[in-house]
DNA sequence: GACCTTCTCACCTACGTGTTAAGC
DNA sequence: TCGCTTAACACGTAGGTGAGAAGG
């Protein structure tokens, strides 16, 4: 086991794979604060987007790109005096020593959307060719702090995550080809906003949210017009 | 050349391989009275949409499936009185001895969008099972009337055409594995409506003309409120 | 003028936002 | 009470309709 990217023998391909993350410096405004991601019953999307930024595939190889969230740590986190604490040990307890080459057991891997909790971007399976001719975007993944069938991540609200990258190759046998962690993207799952300074990042730079925009440019101080 | 849908010597799958049209009845209740598809600048949907139920192949195969549009005749059509009338020669003169396997040619087959005015399905390539486990819907197929680049059908207004769906499976070697087309889904292209049962019918199944159904529900004989 | 095309428009579908108040 | 979750809501984005006037 311990599938490495690019360093099986006899593999001409993925010599020079390279993913790198985009709109980092957005990302990194919303880390600095320590992110925060809404779960709800039905699902809802991050924001930002992880996007991501690929070449060094074999173009006309075929390739599906996954997306899993491992848990960061072991706490179960709280907000309070307008800073994140520990509050005792995570509940669920999937750990930390999660291996990341799992990904490539089972079968049905471009089939189902609910496999352990991974997310299979839409476009996979996929020629390399296509993975590489544009930033990949992973706009439609939802999160959920309910167990919901299809295409969803379910989270444990207060836990903090980590979005992880997984380009397997697609053949007779599934070959983990990458496995990358954007330090950036870490969130901690939440029903709620926590922290105010998170609402106004998400408030400033989501279009969706442009209605509490102009709420806040039309009145900004709270006075009447 | 002459590829036949599972007729190739040592080619165990897609023996039983069946592909259906969805909808059939809606789509009668149109080519009854003549069907028309509004084609504009920016691409225009079709409605009703073209469905395909499909079984029979392998599941683990990867396929791709394909739409194109072919002249249903060589006829320019004029609506007069009521009806369709004949109105001279075709325009371009594509013709109607239109081959079905030119689809295998080339490279790039799922990745350009606009090979010969070729709709690709966004789904494409995927596993057989894909395929399968529900019905494929090409709800985002939109006809134009300009060049227009990406992913889009280029039609020549009052001219009629006939949908073909096309299954292609994906390998070191491209093998069309089905070629149908169904009567039902014929229409003429056009850049306004003509016949206003079809206007009717459009307003009555198609949600997103709901607006124009209100209109005359609240209003139906053109008396006030 | 007759025919066909183009453009703008009001009105929908569909759904992504944080807010707020209620629930537990 | 307090902390966290849920559901209804107003208000956006994004884009699919035919109508109707204007253009060629």
């Amino acid at each position: 086991r311990e599938l490495q990217a690019g360093r099986e023998k006899g593999d001409p391909t993925e010599r020079e794979l390279k993913v790198s993350l985009e709109e980092a410096e957005l990302w990194s405004k919303f880390q600095h604060i320590t992110n925060e991601m809404i779960v709800t019953k039905n699902g809802r999307r991050m924001f930002p987007v992880l996007k991501v930024s690929v070449s060094g595939l074999d173009p006309s190889s075929m390739y599906s790109l996954l997306l899993d969230f491992a848990p960061a740590d072991s706490s179960r986190w709280k907000f309070v005096n307008g800073e994140w604490v520990s509050a005792g040990k995570a509940e669920c307890g999937r750990g930390l020593a999660h291996g990341g080459d799992d990904v490539t057991e089972g079968r049905g891997l471009a089939e189902g959307r609910d496999h352990g909790g991974i997310y299979i971007h839409p476009d996979s399976p996929n020629f390399g060719a296509h993975w590489m001719k544009a930033a990949v975007t992973f706009n439609k993944v939802k999160l959920t702090n309910k167990v919901n069938g299809a295409g969803q991540i379910m989270l444990t609200s207060l836990h903090r995550y980590q979005p992880r990258l997984h380009i397997v190759c697609v053949g007779t046998r599934h070959r983990l080809v990458s496995n990358v962690s954007f330090k950036e993207t870490q969130f901690i799952a939440v029903t709620a906003y926590q922290n105010e300074e998170i609402t106004a990042l998400k408030i400033k730079y989501n279009p969706f949210a442009k209605a509490f925009l102009d709420a806040k440019e039309r009145n900004p101080g709270g006075r009447g017009l």
